[in-house]
RNA sequence: GCCCUCGUAGCUCAGGGGAUAGAGCACCGGCCUCCGGAGCCGGUUGCGUAGGUUCGAAUCCUACCGAGGGCGCCA
């Protein structure tokens, strides 16, 4: 345990129990990072609440609890502040131990969480439709995601709900059989799927046969007609090689084991029907098989429903998601089940949430989630589209970026060869891309913003990049001059950047709870360029290999050492790779 | 009409009960012969509005204003 805010939690919980009596074992001291460093390192900030419940005076309580808290070999300084604030500097000797178990932790001091099995449901592209910017959010939240809680310990599920179902699939066979098969699969395995789509729908909206023939091969394909089955696979195929080299691109950990497409959930579709209706949850409407989850209205306040058959005897989306949960639950066991999905799927997902509560595929102990998150942004302020007003395709998105990239990297860097220079440009431009979309707040849109993303300044990859490589090439430089840069030596804390860069080391174990229960990466993006500035300070103040002596330069080094594994730990988390050199 | 989300510095964003609200960019003025300026220091400007809860509110609640989104057989 190397977590300060933990340790220092727990000893202030005993010492509040011990100064107000057993009944506020419970309390919680509301430990945290000190605002200013004169505040010391952390603050407790409970003795004015439990104040009020003892009726005793604030800073009386809290010299009564800083009297029974047992601190000594960690702290060198408590004290009372202010309206009852309690004060607390951890002892150089303290930080520079916790230090050295950092150094010592493959995991950097991140405590496993206790194991549960999360299911994440992202990405799901649209078979024989492009991928664009609103598939770039759900598929590097998600990754981000299932590598952060991976790696906090648990069991992590990846489920690609690719769209493969559904109406317009009649018109894309039919589109199919008239350009011919291997012309469609070429088109589609290239990624030309803007075009193929836009065609069958073209013809569907002008051609009246061909809408009829449409039509006839949903009826078909839904009916399990083998050659339309046949056609239709072909489309599927196609476009997963298509996902792949775009999934490929992204660096992300999608396989093919992780899809779990539509038509996965059919053969359950009429169980799920007739499950809600045995349990008296689904009753027929018009002739369509719903459900009215309690809380929902439409524009005339009416209740709304959640459609399970239409009347058509047709199953639509609602059931298959439905089924997907159930099967996410019962099945997959999940103890958590979330959904990275757009904002405007809220009301959809929480009509889902609601009737899997209902029928009891959901309870406290293992609850789904919805992740939302809201929509990349043009400078003007609209949804981020081509100038002739097309939706950007993701596989042109990344190449722009790899391109900038290699300029700005050429720029920063001409003396890299080739070969390396076209393997980092790729690194930092979708390290770019990625850091851009997970940076900030994923709820809010954001501003998409080439020169932004790729500034070497400001909270962005390509500067948490070049602030690892940087201090990679300390090491370099350390061993060509012969002096030795490792094993780096023991940790002494004694300047007053050193104390602030291990302060900040110490807290990649919060950041990362926390960015677990709270599914919002950017706290770790937060994070990384606290840690990244907190180096620069001490770069700047403290000698590395000018250092007065072997001890204190050995030291430095060390720190050098964890912050650059702290920012390539911390990068990898989010899916971005950081070179060595840049 | 109802529901959801958002509104913090000129711009892009952190902070989401605790002390004097931060960062990057932009602008102005200084500094450093520096381990690859990821430079350093100082200055200017801000919590949409009005109430409420609280010892304490940018943070929680209510109303209003503004922006975006959703609301029955597409997914």
């Amino acid at each position: 345990m190397h977590n300060p805010v933990a340790l220092l939690t727990e000893r202030l919980r005993a010492a509040v129990a011990g100064a107000l009596g057993p009944e506020f074992a419970g309390a919680d001291p509301v430990v945290r990072r000190s605002a200013q460093p004169r505040f010391g390192d952390f603050q407790a900030n409970a003795a004015m609440a439990l104040a009020k419940q003892v009726g005793r005076p604030p800073r009386e309580v809290a010299a009564a609890i800083v009297e029974h808290l047992d601190a000594g070999e960690l702290c060198s300084a408590v004290e009372v502040a202010g309206p009852g604030f309690i004060n607390l500097t951890l002892s150089a000797d303290a930080l520079a131990r916790a230090a050295a178990g950092l150094l010592a932790d493959d995991r950097l001091g991140v405590a496993p969480a206790e194991r549960r099995r999360v299911v994440v449901d992202y990405s799901a592209p649209n078979v024989a439709k492009e991928m664009h910017v609103g598939h770039l959010r759900s598929t590097i939240l998600g990754d981000a995601l299932v590598r952060v809680l991976h790696f906090a310990g648990h069991d992590v599920v990846r489920q690609n709900h690719l769209g493969d179902w559904g109406t317009p699939f009649g018109m894309l066979i039919e589109h199919l059989v008239d350009i011919g098969e291997q012309e469609a699969v070429r088109e589609l395995s290239v990624g030309d799927l803007t075009g193929f789509y836009k065609q069958a729908r073209d013809k569907f909206d002008a051609d009246p046969d061909f809408a009829g023939r449409a039509r006839q091969r949903v009826v078909l394909l839904q009916g399990g007609d083998e050659a339309s089955l046949r056609l239709w696979r072909l489309l599927f195929e196609a476009s997963k090689v298509y996902f792949n080299t775009v999934y490929d691109r992204l660096g992300v950990l999608l396989t093919d084991d992780d899809i779990a497409p539509e038509s996965f959930y059919n053969p359950r579709l009429a169980e799920v029907a007739a499950e809600l209706e045995a349990k008296g949850l689904a009753v027929v409407d018009d002739g369509a098989l719903c459900v009215f989850p309690p809380g929902f209205t439409n524009r005339d306040g009416q209740p709304l429903p959640l459609i399970i058959r239409y009347s058509t005897g047709g199953y639509g989306y609602a059931t298959t998601d439905l089924a997907a949960l159930r099967y996410r639950s019962l099945e997959l066991q999940a103890g958590r089940i979330l959904y990275v999905v757009g904002a405007p799927q809220a009301t959809h997902l929480a009509m889902i949430f609601e009737v899997g509560r209902m029928a009891g595929w959901l309870g406290p102990d293992r609850p789904a989630e919805h992740v939302p998150f809201g929509s990349i942004l043009g400078q003007d302020r609209k949804m981020y589209k081509t100038r002739s007003g097309d939706s950007v395709r993701l596989i042109d998105l990344l190449d722009e970026a790899v391109e900038r990239a290699a300029a700005k990297v050429a720029e920063a860097n001409p003396d890299l060869d080739a070969p390396t220079r076209e393997r980092v440009a790729s690194l930092v431009g979708i390290g770019a891309v990625k850091y851009a979309d997970l940076a900030s707040d994923r709820i809010k849109d954001y501003v998409f913003d080439w020169d932004r993303m790729l500034a070497f300044e400001g909270n962005t990859g390509p500067y948490l990049q070049y602030a690892h490589a940087r201090i990679r090439s300390i090491f370099r430089r350390a061993e060509a001059s012969g002096a030795g840069g490792r094993p780096p030596g023991e940790v002494v804390v004694s300047e007053p950047a050193e104390r602030a860069l291990v302060l900040q080391l110490l807290g990649l174990d919060e950041v990362v709870a926390a960015v677990a229960e709270s599914l919002q990466p950017h706290r770790l993006c937060t994070y990384l360029f606290e840690v990244a500035s907190a180096f620069t300070t001490f770069y700047e103040q403290c000698p590395v290999l000018r250092a007065p002596d072997a001890a204190v330069r050995g030291s430095r080094l060390a720190l050098c050492e964890l912050t650059a594994r702290t920012l390539a730990l911390g990068l990898g988390l989010l899916g971005i790779d950081a070179p060595d050199r840049m």
